[in-house]
DNA sequence: TTCCTTATTGCAAATTTTTGCAATAAATTA
DNA sequence: TAATTTATTGCAAAAATTTGCAATAAGGAA
């Protein structure tokens, strides 16, 4: 509960509010550290937020993610988009043919973020990166 | 039309059949080129396939990206996840706050992702990044 | 060509996600 | 504290996506 403390100024500076929806929501996503689908969060928040319904609890998703709070991940085997509490950022591999996934630190894409940073203009904090591919052991059994 | 037999084969040679809806789909993706919506792909689709549904497109879209024919993307603006044919491989950067994108070339993340083949043992083909950040507009208007 | 096998499709219904708009409540000001 | 502004929510309905299952048709065998 005091976890939405820690974002509240944040989004005041920017002329938004911290409702009682946003912190319970906020709550969940920090305490779990993990990906979860916007029906856990929902099924989670409730308990602190009574009133939560389904429309705010995707909206509140789309608003932490666009302003940075939260990252939007495609985690193959659940069909839908999982959402995930921002900080210790990390990437994802994924077998696009048995869907096990691996997760590595941030040094792998590093210092190519850094020069794509520098080359574009752009900053990528806290990025998310999947990547797609094939596994070991699907690469033996087809191709 | 005629570029459906391009892929036909390699289906085949992994037990699944070429149809009709395959094809249209298939030829909408190839001459577009562009990221294409399930609506998009629907609609330019049925002009070749007259009887095709929109569970037909989903399920065909899923399948031709878990077998490496099209590659899925989430463009920001656009809320659906759409889907590109595979082959000149590319990335994406887009701003989480305007939704502006730049399209980026291979080059830029090459090295890491050879690295990463390299220790992690999985193999990324056709990979299709999409990186989140601030544009440089967005970065001085507020962080 | 005709006959099989079964991968794939269409249909109908369920589920998930989005949207418009009036009601609510967070933050600021007096 | 009371009043004011407007960002945010809930509700109801629309739109998008998924699912189960019987009917269909692609590809191989005879
Ligand atoms: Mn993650
Ligand atoms: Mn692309
Ligand atoms: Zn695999
Ligand atoms: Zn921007």
């Amino acid at each position: 509960m005091s976890c939405a403390s820690l974002y509240a100024p944040e989004l005041r500076a920017r002329g938004f509010r911290m409702t009682s929806q946003r912190k319970a929501i906020l709550h969940v996503l920090h305490h779990s550290g993990d990906h979860l689908s916007p029906a856990e969060i929902f099924e989670r928040a409730r308990r602190e937020a009574p009133g939560l319904t389904y429309p705010t609890v995707y909206r509140t998703l789309e608003f932490l993610a666009k302003n940075g709070l939260a990252m939007p991940a495609h985690i193959v085997g659940k069909k839908q988009l999982a959402y995930q509490i921002a900080g210790e950022s990390h990437h994802h591999l994924i077998c696009r043919s048995c869907g096990s996934s691996l997760e590595v630190g941030l040094d792998a894409l590093e210092p190519a973020i850094r020069q794509l940073e520098a080359s574009s203009g752009y900053r990528f904090i806290n990025s998310h990166v999947t990547l797609l591919g094939l596994c070991p052991k699907c690469q033996k059994t087809a191709g």
